[in-house]
DNA sequence: TTCGTCGATGGAACCGGTTGCAAGGGACCT
DNA sequence: AGGTCCCTTGCAACCGGTTCCATCGACGAA
């Protein structure tokens, strides 16, 4: 395993100077970088990430928390900030942990530079306290104070709402999701309003788990509502309606319109059914961009990005 | 901060013994060690981890590598893990890689103690590749000379097939995985030789990508085979099927038994419908027992343990 | 009583980088 | 020609643990 003095003797340089001309800091001769930087590559160098993490008081490392592994709309984020962190050079660790509980990330807080949380539930008290220790960005949720990014499903779902109301729906419904989550509130709240603009009865169920299975057990109010459209407010909610109306012989979407994620409408080819169309890796890659700025000191926590959610269909 | 050296003063040591102390070494006298546990424990002395890998030479981080994130077969292998790993007080990083190129890993291997390697397709050499620069335990695949740990899926495809003729189906379809899928073939070979025992025609069809539209897709193609019972290969392709089949108005169970995993067949309420259940938490816990072991040099690589896989409904 | 042995402890080197500080050397200015 | 400044480079300390080796004291054996 070849060790910086390997590469600073064939290059003819001190310890000190192949550092630097390693990390581009600026401060060396063009010539003797390059001649650096060469036996670097000749030799196969890679730097020992513990030694640099000591020297330099900090480890590269990221930590992204997640209520869980088990939603699909977690893991296109993780993927996406993964990508983002790869291209920083940063490392990227997957935390689980619903942040139900105080205090339980001052271990990981030392061994990391900062977090990436998601956190869609639970006080906000909890959340912010758990990005206090080290430089932290929240994902899809907002809190006074905390740098963060949104998909603005918020403004979708009331699109939504308002193009099912153009096109005949009188009676809507809408899923709501788990108890006490941040965007379900912002749903609602669009939803309601789009609705009453709009002239169209809305009823809201819920609040339901983002599981499967509570799309399917929802399903028997959702008919009793006598509504020709349902938005879910997650993907696998709408899946369980989806399979539930069809174990009944609904008739999909003659008498009920389920608006769940367009790769689901477009597999079971199903029309006209407008869905917003959330890019969860874009969510990750901004908040690893939000998050490195921060490290770097561009930004000042508590900006607040926000991207749009086109409806589809 | 406290520091190594802080915990020595406090409890009138030196760091040396210190170290000892908190590693539970043994050469320390109880009563010292004591005293310097509670030092430590007083002060809130959390070891500094880059310095103790830098003494170590280990680093304490296994990477568990997985094609992809969004197929819910993986995320409990990774949190069974996650789990197991904390446990014994190692980190794990999770690495998305499809394994589909060689050397893709030489800088990862050099951050890592040790893999889990969860590496559905890909070619044999390929696959064994990735684990030969570092301790590797391959995961839910068998590969002659590597640690591996299985769900004896194939046995329990089989177990089921019997089953599903000795209920009455005489013609089967098993929907098979993606091209090159390991556990396809063993699935297969075990469908095709219980169907023919019991004397149920079997049609295999595929290969399917393990995704939900993938489902959707082969459902047209289910049906014409006249089958009364259909075997997916993954969870994903039974639901798509599910979904497919509710939009044409199949009665599922009563024209057309679909077996998928048992969570899903209770949610939708659907009666005797046998299914395989695979508990990905405990293939990801074994998993990483079988590192730990081969970490501390207590196995030789080699060894190949197997799952039961009960049969449900 | 004395020597050997063994358990417990401390001193110090070391892991492999980073970085503050100082020095060497050339260019430019007076 | 002498002085100054800046660019480039090297020396050495340091990050915070771990571990080899030496030391010391106590105890059992001769």
């Amino acid at each position: 395993m070849p060790d910086l003095s390997d590469v600073a003797a064939v290059a003819g340089v001190s310890k000190a100077t192949a550092s630097r001309a390693l990390n581009g800091s600026g401060l060396v001769a063009a010539e003797t970088a390059v001649r650096v930087v060469a036996a670097a590559a000749r030799l196969g160098y890679v730097p020992n990430r513990a030694a640099r993490e000591l020297a330099r008081g900090r480890s590269g490392i990221i930590a992204i928390v997640v209520p869980t592994l088990d939603n699909t709309f977690f893991t296109p984020i993780i993927a996406g900030a993964q990508a983002r962190a790869e291209e920083a050079g940063l490392q990227l660790t997957v935390a689980v942990h619903p942040l139900d509980s105080a205090g339980a990330f001052d271990r990981l807080a030392r061994q990391v530079d900062g977090f990436l949380v998601v956190a869609p539930r639970g006080s906000d008290t909890l959340v912010a306290g758990s990005g206090a220790a080290k430089p932290a960005v929240l994902v899809d949720r907002e809190i006074d104070g905390m740098t963060s990014v949104v998909a603005d499903t918020a403004t979708a779902f009331g699109t939504l709402t308002t193009r099912l109301a153009a096109e005949g729906h009188e009676r809507i419904v809408y899923v709501g999701g788990p108890e006490g989550s941040w965007q379900d509130r912002q749903r609602t709240a669009a939803v309601h309003d789009a609705a009453r603009r709009a002239g169209a009865e809305l009823t809201v169920l819920g609040p339901c788990p983002a599981t499967f299975a509570a799309g399917v057990e929802v399903t028997s109010a959702v008919l009793d509502t006598g509504a020709t459209a349902v938005v879910p407010y997650a993907t696998s909610i709408g899946l369980g309606l989806l399979l539930a109306l069809g174990t009944r012989g609904v008739d999909v979407p003659r008498d009920l319109v389920v608006s769940t994620e367009p790769t689901v409408i477009e597999a079971l080819g199903l029309e006209h059914t407008p869905a917003i169309d959330v890019d969860g890796e874009e969510l990750g890659r901004t908040a690893m961009d939000l998050l490195a700025r921060l490290l770097d000191g561009q930004d000042e926590p508590g900006r607040q990005a926000r991207l749009p959610v086109p409806v589809r269909g």
